[in-house]
RNA sequence: GGGCUUGUAGCUCAGUUGGUUAGAGCACUGUGCUGAUAACGCAGGGGUCACAGGUUCGAAUCCUGUCAAGCCCA
């Protein structure tokens, strides 16, 4: 009937095996086509670089990945999950460099930029391999066949397309951009290259006097740490907010001055000299002030030297005046766009001063500092130079101080849509909920201009040509236009670079001049957040695919990408059609190793995917990331602990399951719903509907923890209450609608389990879909991610049956902790299990379950402990909860007077359903029922355990006839463990030899009946064994015996 | 320097609008149960809820500050 099960599952043999049938099938395309016609759900992959190899956190993003395509799959969606591939960048180049030992990108130019970019095309898919075979094993279903890679002509010519509009809008811009620079290179530097050269430094720390135009005697005191950026000096930046003073101090050669800086920092400064406070004033004031310049080695084009606003100044250090110098820093760039004040480029991009800069033309910056400093103490102009140790980024490559240096740069009008970005941002749902509004709504609140131009080789190129002569430019948006422009067919031009750079015609606008390609690549983001449009190369082709594949229903990266592809999908998408681009969006967190470090390779504490995988499975592997902790959060991680989601779930399911299809095989069930009168199945169907509910929501709202956890909690239900309670009911030899209602409750729970499960734990879904559900249902769809996901029946559902067989679980536990208190194994039947509850309505859940819970703690009754029980003694809780909110602060004078009244009084008044009166302060209270908990505690004559209000009470005085019992019991486990010794058949029949004492003959003679049906004995003998049984010796409770067994 | 996040048992994590005994799983020890189980049940040891203040009758939870870690930005 259905495959034979091993208890012993050997997980990568069997993942091995539907991943095999997956690809035999083709259940992967079908699962698309077999959808066609279906509403759309849409999905966009964040196109991952193969020129790495893929490790644990790709896994994390692919497994998180294919959760909801899968789901929306079952619900009857139409999804095509098409892959993609970021081929574009300095990460790709950086690993072509490395291989042939360049240093700069003179190197580059030197091999050639068309040989260059060959490798740079290779090496973007070195490792594909890795990625197709990873992305297979874990099952995350996405279509590498037909994946868009962002370097080919098509999705070129896209997002050349996108620009082209941006261009036509005027959207595009040229600037200045403050970035890291080497001067030595000759090149900027990425965050993520200065990331790697951050080091001490000792630079120098000087304060200057900037001598007001308008007061004689009053100077702006002015810190700063790179006194070579003091000739490029345009504007004084103050604090609109902070307090400013100024102060009268006395000079060395007996005059006096006067100098402003922030009160705050005047101790600090002045270092304990004494000086006199003339005024005081809010920064605010200062604006417009004029001082002289520094130097005057360059004329500025437009106003200059004034004092200006800006939040970023603290008085953390300096003055609280900082000295601005547009072409060194980013914040001293963006101050000057704001205030329209020039840019002095006083150095030469090798870091030497331009010739302007007579003194020290030639000279690199870092060196001519000294000189700087002198020249101005020799003007009277410098207040104090020290030393200061800070940290300093270097070149990674070649040690070389970087420095902050504006370089030309294109620009995106982003800024001009930032109130838009925020409105959209507001309609995307996030996972988790905080980064809408925090970090991505941060980010977008302080939106700046997206620089979007970069000084490279391998990417994108910007698609604007300039006239040499008139300096007009224009922006190509398609092959088309290009080839229109210079009269032949440019249908096979490599659009990248060195081909595109020598496209060249002769200027329309002047007649004399040539148009060529300005030399710069766009930012590979913009390549990655073109993908809605550019990987159908749109608007060229696919226009109605393309409007029906955006926006996307759900996304998925992890947190680093909030300002990146997040973003740069955002923006586009905003700019573009005024709309989002993606509805929902989970953001995970980073994986960390075991301890809590990030993984890096110079840690060498990464850990291989394969290593998990080929030891626990990948559904093991994907099972650990959904539930271990919320996807947003940061993720210790060991192999380790994905090995006990093995132990702890997949095998608890997988025996369960081999149980059920091991008995099943015997019995045949007919497994056609049958009315139950089972509590057991009633309950069970209870539960599994409510788990349906619970993890179909939770699907629905992006909530994987909530989607995967109460599984796992059920699957312990199933494993450890329900199948433990009810294997009797399957090994019983009668077939009667009992049995049936237990293996067709069993089956539904497996079969619901196996679609529940098909979304994150694929393969194992499979496994017991294809056993289970296939093997006799030809009709039944071939796979079990072409099948409809369960649907909650809530008339099954059941909420207090599912919280009384809570309680009954509670005080089942309670009484076996009471059993270990009295020394009383569970073979030993007792006479009474007595119970006492917290509340009126768990009464009812002892006596419904009285049989079950007799069963399961081997007693002869149960009853419960009630207010005229001569057997209890009751305390009084006040409940601080109830009381607390009701009353406040006279809660603890109320708990003080309840438990200084009588606890059997007041217990018998609030058990017979009437308040108790409590007198505070001339005041009566009532207080009711539900505000204090009664708790029972037994008596002399009972092993008790107890947990809050829940107490189990057993009787453990043995009769003579309950010691009996316990012995046939004892009698039967020593039979038990022969027939498994001698490695019998579950259902073989066999003969007993016994010889006993006295005492156990008798039980053994009293409970014969119970001895041969547990034992499946057709024959026992008290008589000598024969020669060939199987023979066990042993003595308990004082009596011996020897048994004998045969098979019959 | 700014923004966001995190800090609870040896490890991985829960902890409801604040409620007086802070939980689970793993690991360790003892014990019980078992003809599905690689298990399971019961019990034990293990906690300054990062730290310091504050609000409150009452704080792991709310507020302020500090420390540590991570990411992004500067």
């Amino acid at each position: 009937m259905f495959k034979p099960v091993s208890p012993k599952l050997d997980v990568t043999a069997m993942e091995d095996g539907m991943m095999r049938f997956w690809r035999q099938q083709e259940v992967f395309k079908k699962t698309v086509e077999q959808r066609a016609g279906g509403p759309e759900y849409v999905f966009y992959e964040g196109p991952p670089t193969a020129n790495g190899r893929p490790g644990v956190h790709h896994v994390l993003a692919r497994a998180f990945k294919d959760v909801f395509p899968r789901y929306k799959i079952m619900r009857g969606y139409h999804v095509s999950r098409r892959g993609g591939w970021d081929t574009h960048g300095l990460p790709v180049e950086i690993e072509v460099e490395k291989r042939h030992g360049f240093t700069n990108k003179q190197d580059i130019e030197n091999y050639g930029i068309a040989k260059f970019n060959e490798e740079c095309r290779k090496s973007a898919f070195d490792y594909i391999q890795d990625w197709e075979k990873l992305t297979e094993r874990i099952a995350f279903w996405v279509d590498l066949e037909t994946a868009y890679v962002t370097y080919t002509n098509d999705y070129i010519e896209s997002v050349w397309w996108i620009l082209k509009q941006f261009w036509d809008r005027e959207l595009l811009y040229k600037g200045y951009k403050v970035v890291p620079y080497c001067p030595r290179c000759g090149t900027p530097l990425s965050d993520h290259e200065v990331a790697l050269g951050y080091d001490e430094a000792t630079d120098p720390s000087v304060f200057v006097r900037m001598p007001l135009v308008d007061r004689p005697g009053t100077s702006l005191l002015v810190w700063t740490t790179t006194p070579w950026t003091l000739p490029g000096n345009v504007a004084v930046a103050a604090h609109p907010d902070v307090d400013y003073v100024t102060v009268e101090h006395g000079l060395p050669d007996g005059g006096v001055e006067r100098l402003i800086l922030a009160e705050a920092l005047v101790e600090k400064v002045f270092q304990g000299h004494e000086v006199k406070v003339v005024e005081k004033f809010k920064g605010k004031k200062l604006k417009g002030v004029k001082y002289k310049p520094l130097f005057t080695f360059m004329l500025p084009d437009k106003p200059a030297y004034f004092v200006v606003l800006e939040d970023f100044v603290t008085t953390e250090d300096g003055t609280g005046l900082v000295h601005m110098a547009p072409a060194f820093g980013a914040e001293d760039m963006l101050a000057a766009q704001q205030y329209d004040l020039p840019v002095l480029m006083t150095v030469a991009p090798d870091g030497t001063f331009v010739p302007e800069v007579k003194p020290w033309r030639g000279v690199f910056v870092k060196e001519a500092d000294p000189m700087i400093i002198r020249d101005l103490d020799d003007r009277g102009l410098l207040f104090r130079s020290e030393q200061y140790t800070h940290t300093y980024p270097f070149c990674w490559r070649c040690s070389t101080p970087l420095l902050y240096y504006a370089r030309e740069s294109w620009y995106i009008r982003t800024s001009q849509f930032r109130d838009r970005l925020v409105e959209l941002n507001r309609q995307i749902k996030w996972v988790p909920e905080h980064i809408q509004e925090g970090r991505f709504g941060n980010w977008l609140e302080n939106n700046i201009d997206w620089a979007l131009s970069r000084e490279r080789y391998w990417g994108t190129p910007l698609p604007v040509w300039e006239c040499d002569s008139c300096k007009h430019r224009e922006c190509i948006g398609s092959v088309k236009e290009l080839s229109d422009k210079i009269g032949w067919d440019l249908s096979d031009l490599d659009l990248h670079r060195p081909y595109v750079d020598a496209i060249e015609w002769i200027c329309k606008e002047c007649g004399k001049g040539t148009k060529t390609r300005i030399p710069d690549l766009i930012d590979v983001w913009f390549d990655s957040g073109s993908m809605p449009y550019a990987q159908w190369h749109y608007p060229a082709e696919n226009v109605e695919k393309f409007e029906q594949q955006y926006p996307a229903d759900y996304i998925c990266e992890a947190v680093d990408q909030t300002r990146g592809w997040f973003y740069s999908l955002h923006a586009i998408s905003t700019l573009l059609f005024d709309q989002v681009s993606f509805k929902n969006v989970i953001c995970l967190g980073l994986v960390l190793d075991g301890e809590g470090r990030k993984m890096s390779k110079s840690l060498g504490n990464i850990v291989q995917p394969w290593d998990v995988i080929n030891a626990h499975g990948a559904d093991a592997l994907r099972w650990y990331l959904y539930t271990a902790s919320p996807p947003g959060q940061e993720r210790r991680f060991s192999s380790d602990l994905v090995g006990e989601v093995v132990r702890d779930f997949t095998l608890t399911l997988w025996n369960v399951y081999s149980f059920f299809v091991t008995y099943a095989n015997l019995d045949k069930p007919a497994l056609t719903p049958a009315g139950s009168g089972s509590q057991l199945d009633t309950w069970l169907l209870s539960e599994l509907n409510a788990l349906v509910r619970t993890v179909t929501t939770a699907m629905e709202n992006y909530d994987v923890l909530n989607a995967t956890r109460p599984i796992a909690a059920f699957v312990e239900n199933l494993s450890t209450w329900y199948l433990r309670l009810s294997r009797r009911r399957f090994w019983k030899s009668e077939s009667d609608t009992d049995k049936q209602a237990a293996y067709t409750t069993l089956y539904t729970a497996l079969t619901t389990l196996a679609r529940l499960l098909a979304p994150t734990m694929p393969f194992l879904a499979e496994e017991l879909y294809q056993n289970l559900v296939r093997s006799v249902d030809g009709n039944a769809p071939e796979s079990v991610h072409l099948s409809l996901w369960p649907e909650t029946n809530e008339k099954l559902i059941d909420e207090t049956l599912n919280a009384e067989m809570a309680t009954v679980m509670k005080l089942v536990s309670l009484g076996h902790s009471a059993r270990q208190k009295a020394n009383r194994k569970v073979r030993q039947p007792l006479a009474e299990a007595a119970f006492s509850v917290g509340r009126m309505d768990e009464r009812h859940a002892v006596e419904t379950y009285a049989a079950l819970i007799m069963d399961e703690l081997n007693v002869k009754s149960v009853r419960l402990l009630d207010a005229s029980s001569e057997a209890v003694t009751y305390s009084l809780k006040p409940l601080p909860k109830q009381l607390g909110q009701k009353y406040g602060s006279k809660f603890p004078a109320i708990r003080a007077a309840i438990l200084a009244m009588s606890a059997e009084e007041g217990a018998h008044t609030l058990l017979s359903g009437q308040p108790l009166k409590v007198t505070l302060d001339g005041e009566t209270l009532d207080i009711l029922a539900d505000e204090v908990e009664v708790r029972a505690d037994a008596k002399a004559g009972y092993a008790v355990a107890a947990d809050g209000a829940y107490l189990a009470a057993l009787v453990t005085d043995l009769t003579p006839e309950l010691a009996a019992e316990g012995l046939a019991r004892e009698f039967v486990r020593r039979v038990q463990d022969l027939r498994k010794a001698a490695e019998l058949d579950v259902s073989d029949r066999i003969k007993l030899f016994v010889s006993a004492s006295a005492g156990l003959k008798s039980a053994l003679e009293a409970h014969r009946e119970y001895v041969l049906a547990e034992t499946l004995t057709l024959v026992l003998d008290f008589a000598a064994a024969p020669a060939g049984a199987s023979v066990t010796e042993d003595g308990f409770d004082g009596e011996t015996v020897k048994v004998g067994l045969v098979k019959a």
